[in-house]
DNA sequence: CTTTATTCTGTAAGCGCTTACAAATTGATT
DNA sequence: AATCAATTTGTAAGCGCTTACAGAATAAAG
C-alpha cells in the first residue's frame, strides 16, 4: 500500500497524492477531495521513511535528560511530550544517566536519527557536555537546541529558566526577616541554575548587611537520607541553624528527617523550604513550603520558543518564567 | 556526506561500503579496516532515512503511557529507555492521558511512525484500549506489542506482570496475622493488575474464614487529598478500621495524613501498607512499608523478551515477576 | 597451467516519497 | 475563434541506502 496504489485508484499521478499528502495549494478541490476519499478507503498512511528521505525530517524532536525518574524532570518530560506532540512532533527520548561519555554518545544518537532539533531538559547538561561547550555551540550551528533551565549564549541555542536568583532571594528574605538568623542552605549542583539560586541566597544576606557563613552553604546528593545524615552531622558536631533553604525538594524532605529525629518542632525550632514544589513536598507532615518552578509553564514556553525557530521568527535566546513561593506548613512568615 | 563519497574515497563501490555498515561477512578483512578507516576519516554516518526506507525498520520502539510523572511510571520509562537502548534500538515517548481517544491516536501515532514494536507502560491500558480489545489484538498481528503490568491473551502481545496477587495476599495476610481484623482496601482502578490485587485481599481473608466486608472495598483517585478525605469520610460515618492495605504509594501517604489527622498511633493504631515502595513511601515520618514491585526488573524482563521475539525465538507469553514486601514503619508484624 | 569451487566486489534495480520542470487544461480577453 | 495567462497535472530525476545477481578475483585441486 504506497502512493502508486492511491494514485492508480484515484486516476491521478504520485505527484498530485503528494500535493495532497502536503497540503499543496496547486491541486483542484475536486481531485483534492476524491485523493482524500480514496486515501481513507484505502486506509492509506505515508511511509514516513521514504517521507524522511525527501523531505530531510521526520518531524521528531530528541529529548535528553539524566534521569526520567526524577520527579522534576518526570514532569517536565511529560509535559514537553505533550506539547510537542500537539504540534506534531515526536519525542525521542534519551537518559543519559549522569556520566560524561553516556550524555555524548546520546547525544551524538540523537544527532544521527537526525532530530530536528534537541531539548536539553535539566540544568546539568550544559556545563557537563564539555568544559568549554565547544561541542553544544558547534551542535547548535547544526539543528536548534534547548535549554530547559539551563543557559548557553550561543547561536543555535534557546534557553527557558526560571527566576532561580529570585525565587531563592525573596524564599531566603522572607525567613531572615521573620526573625531567623543561621539559615543553612543545601544545594544538589552547580549547574546553571544551581548558581543562580546560591547567589540568590547570597544576596538576600548581604543586602541585610549580614555575614555569609561558608560553613552553613553545603552540597549533598539528591537523597532524603543523605540530606538528614549531613544535617545530623552538622548539628552534632555543634553548628546551629534554624532554617533551612534547599535547592530540591527531596533535600527539604530529608530536612523534615532530621528535625523529627532531633525531636524540633517545625517550623517553630526549624524553618525548611523546599525546591520544584514536587509531590514530595505535599508528602511529609508538616507539607514542605516550597519554590514552584512552573515546569509546565517552562515547557510550553521552550515548545512555543521552538516553533517560532522552525518558523524562522526572531525569538529571544533566553526566556525567563517567574516562580512562585507556596507557603504550606514547614515556614509560617 | 553519504556513502558515495565514503566509497569513492575508499576505492570501492557503494555496495561494498554497505555491507561493511551492515555486518555482512562476505567482505575481505581488508577492505573493510580500510572503509572502517575512512569512515572514521570523513566523520560519516549513515542516513537513517535512507536506511529505514531500505531496511523498513529504524530501529525504534514505541512507549506509551498514560502518565509520564506518575513515580512508578517514570522509573518504569527509564529502566525501558536504558535497556533498549542498551540493545540499540531509540524509544518513542507517548504519553496519552486517560482518554480513550488519546490513547488510539497515540497507538496509530506510533504504528504510522512504523516502530519495530510497542511497549504499553502501565496496566491501565489494555482494557481501555477498546471493549473487546479487538484493535490491540489485531495490532498484535502486525507488531509485537509488550504489555508491561498487563496481560491480554493473544499471537504477538507478550505479557510481563508483577505477582499482584501474591503481594496483597501475603501483605493482608501478615496484617491478619498479626491480629487485624478491619482491613480497609484503597485501590486506583480496576485494572488488569487492580484485579489481580483486590482478589489478593479477598482471598487472604477467606483463606481463614474471615468475611469480605464490601464497605472495606474502596476506590479512590490516586491522590494524597482524596485518599485522606476518604478515610474521613468513611470514619466520620462510624467505620472503623485498624489496617490500610492500598494499590498505590499515593494512598498510603494519604492514610498517613489520616491517621496523623486523627491523632493515631502509627503502627499501634492502625497499620498502612503502601504499593510500588516508590520515594514516597520513604518521605513520610513513619515510612511506609510497601511492596516492592521490581520495576526494573520488569522492565529489563520485557525488553529482553522483545529482544527474543525479534530473533524469532519462541517466547512466553506472560512472564511473572515475584514482588518484595518491604517492611518498614508502618506495620509491626 | 588449466579447471573448478570459493570468496569477494560491482552493477543496477528498487524502497516510497518529493519536487523542479514541462505539459496540459482551463478561463479570460480580444 | 484565436491568444495568452493562470491554474492544474504529469513526467522523471533524485533522496541515500539495501540487496539480488552477475562478474571478477582468489584459492584449491587436478
Amino acid at each position: 500500500m504506497n502512493i502508486y496504489d492511491v494514485s492508480k485508484r484515484a486516476g491521478v499521478s504520485i505527484a498530485t497524492v503528494s500535493r495532497v499528502l502536503n497540503g499543496n495549494p496547486n491541486v483542484s478541490e475536486k481531485t483534492r477531495t476524491k485523493v482524500l476519499a480514496i486515501m481513507d478507503e484505502l486506509g492509506y498512511t505515508p511511509n514516513v521513511f521514504a517521507r524522511g528521505l525527501g523531505l530531510g525530517t521526520m518531524k521528531t524532536i530528541g529529548i535528553m535528560c539524566s534521569d526520567s525518574s526524577d520527579p522534576y524532570l518526570a514532569n517536565a518530560i511529560y509535559h514537553l511530550e505533550q506539547q510537542l506532540r500537539g504540534n506534531g512532533y515526536d519525542s525521542l527520548l534519551c537518559c543519559t544517566g549522569s556520566s560524561l561519555e553516556n550524555k555524548r554518545s546520546c547525544f551524538e544518537l540523537l544527532l544521527s536519527k537526525r532530530v530536528d532539533a534537541i531539548i536539553l531538559a535539566g540544568s546539568k547538561f550544559v556545563e557537563l557536555i564539555d568544559k568549554d561547550n565547544a561541542y553544544l555551540i558547534e551542535a547548535g550551528k547544526e539543528l536548534p537546541i534547548m535549554l530547559v533551565n539551563g543557559f548557553l549564549d550561543a547561536p543555535g541555542i534557546y534557553s527557558t529558566v526560571c527566576n532561580d536568583y529570585g525565587a531563592v532571594y525573596y524564599a531566603v528574605g522572607r525567613l531572615l526577616d521573620s526573625g531567623r538568623r543561621d539559615i543553612l542552605y543545601l544545594y544538589t549542583s552547580h549547574s546553571y541554575s544551581g548558581l543562580n539560586k546560591v547567589q540568590g541566597y547570597k544576596n538576600a544576606l548581604t543586602d541585610r548587611s549580614l555575614p555569609i557563613r561558608r560553613e552553613l552553604i553545603r552540597q549533598c546528593a539528591k537523597d532524603l537520607t543523605a540530606a538528614k545524615e549531613l544535617m545530623e552531622d552538622m548539628w552534632n558536631s555543634g553548628l546551629r541553624f534554624d532554617g533551612v533553604m534547599t535547592s530540591d525538594d527531596s533535600l527539604a524532605v530529608g530536612a523534615v528527617k532530621f528535625a523529627h529525629a532531633k525531636g524540633m518542632a517545625i517550623p517553630e525550632d526549624i524553618s525548611i523550604i523546599g525546591y520544584n514544589n514536587s509531590i514530595l513536598s505535599y508528602c511529609t507532615n508538616p507539607e514542605i513550603s516550597s519554590v514552584d518552578t512552573k515546569v509546565k509553564e517552562l515547557c510550553i514556553t521552550t515548545v512555543d520558543t521552538l516553533m517560532k525557530v522552525f518558523d524562522g521568527g526572531s525569538v529571544p535566546a533566553k526566556t525567563v518564567i517567574a516562580a512562585d513561593f507556596i507557603q504550606k506548613q514547614t515556614t509560617n512568615f
